[in-house]
DNA sequence: AGTCTAGCCTGGGAGC
DNA sequence: TGCTCCCAGGCTAGAC
């Protein structure tokens, strides 16, 4: 589940395998994962378009190009790599941009959920899924007041709040999840009744739990692996995520899972009690 | 305006 | 063995 730190390990490894390189050719086998333009215009508009430099913005990837900008998202099982063109094709490839010198960068997806969108150069922000987001984890604009306002004045759950990439943009569900853990604090407390002090133990948490994450390149729970084909490493020092029944290792209590808006959930209800069930 | 829910997808595992 | 059901979950459109 590529969250910040899996796609930005996927940019890093990306970059040096497929920057400089030019298309030759477009291939959409599966037409509705590119939302914009049409898959047609779409193909057309890259053909001979060069590969300058690839950004990412909370969980989007942007490839820029000459004269566009390429944004892709993931979402749960989006894996890109690139391979000789002889190299034998895995399932579930969905898109292959042929370079000019027989290599491929090969999208697939066995979940199908992973979108593309092509823009203008330059005009990328605007698109309505980027212009929504919230400051990045590691900008200065992300601060521990501007969370405790935005969590103030929600009366959603916090990990919700969180995982809305309107507040802070990168985190996802398990993430989050160590997030609240390292912060003490169970995920189904209302916005408006973190304190201070605990909105400073988050966004302390958010910015180290997401810089670890990067440094180990990501976590591999099921099946991600970066654009070389390996897996993280931060699963290996998940304190909650995926360990429902074993003991917590602060405080050895049982990690219980529960569901919050539809996601599984994680917690430790002795290191992060609910004093206000719902 | 803020919040909630269904839908998008498929493979893997549990239960019968 | 083979069937059905449920789960994984980021994001968006539409409803409330």
């Amino acid at each position: 589940m590529p969250e910040l730190p899996e796609v930005e390990t996927v940019r890093r490894t990306l970059l040096e395998l497929a920057a400089g390189k030019t298309i030759a050719s477009v291939d959409v086998r599966w037409p509705k994962m590119i939302k914009q333009p049409e898959a047609d215009a779409f193909r057309d508009a890259l053909i001979g378009e060069t590969i300058q430099s690839i950004d990412r913005r909370g969980k989007f990837l942007i490839f820029q190009l000459d004269h566009y900008a390429l944004i892709s998202h993931l979402r749960m099982e989006g894996k890109f790599s690139v391979n000789h063109s002889s190299d034998p094709e895995a399932p579930h490839t969905h898109v292959v941009f042929t370079f000019t010198d027989n290599t491929e960068l090969r999208y697939r997806d066995v979940r199908k959920f992973g979108t593309m969108h092509l823009t203008a150069k330059g005009t990328e922000h605007e698109l309505a899924s980027l212009r929504v987001l919230g400051p990045e984890p590691f900008d200065e604009r992300f601060t521990a007041e501007h969370l405790y306002e935005k969590l103030q004045k929600t009366s959603r759950q916090v990990k919700t709040a969180l995982l809305d990439q309107i507040i802070v943009t990168g985190l996802g569900n398990i993430y989050v999840d160590e997030v609240l853990f390292r912060s003490r604090v169970h995920p189904h407390r209302l916005g408006r009744t973190i304190t201070k002090n605990e909105a400073r133990d988050i966004h302390q948490h958010t910015i180290s739990v997401l810089a670890e994450a990067v440094e180990r390149g990501g976590s591999t729970i099921r099946t991600y692996v970066n654009s070389q084909g390996q897996k993280g490493t931060f699963q290996e020092v998940l304190n909650v995520y995926g360990r429902a029944g074993e003991a917590c290792v602060e405080c050895g209590a049982e990690i219980v899972k529960t569901k919050t808006g539809g996601r599984g959930t994680h917690v430790c209800l002795h290191c992060q009690p609910l004093e206000h069930p719902l």
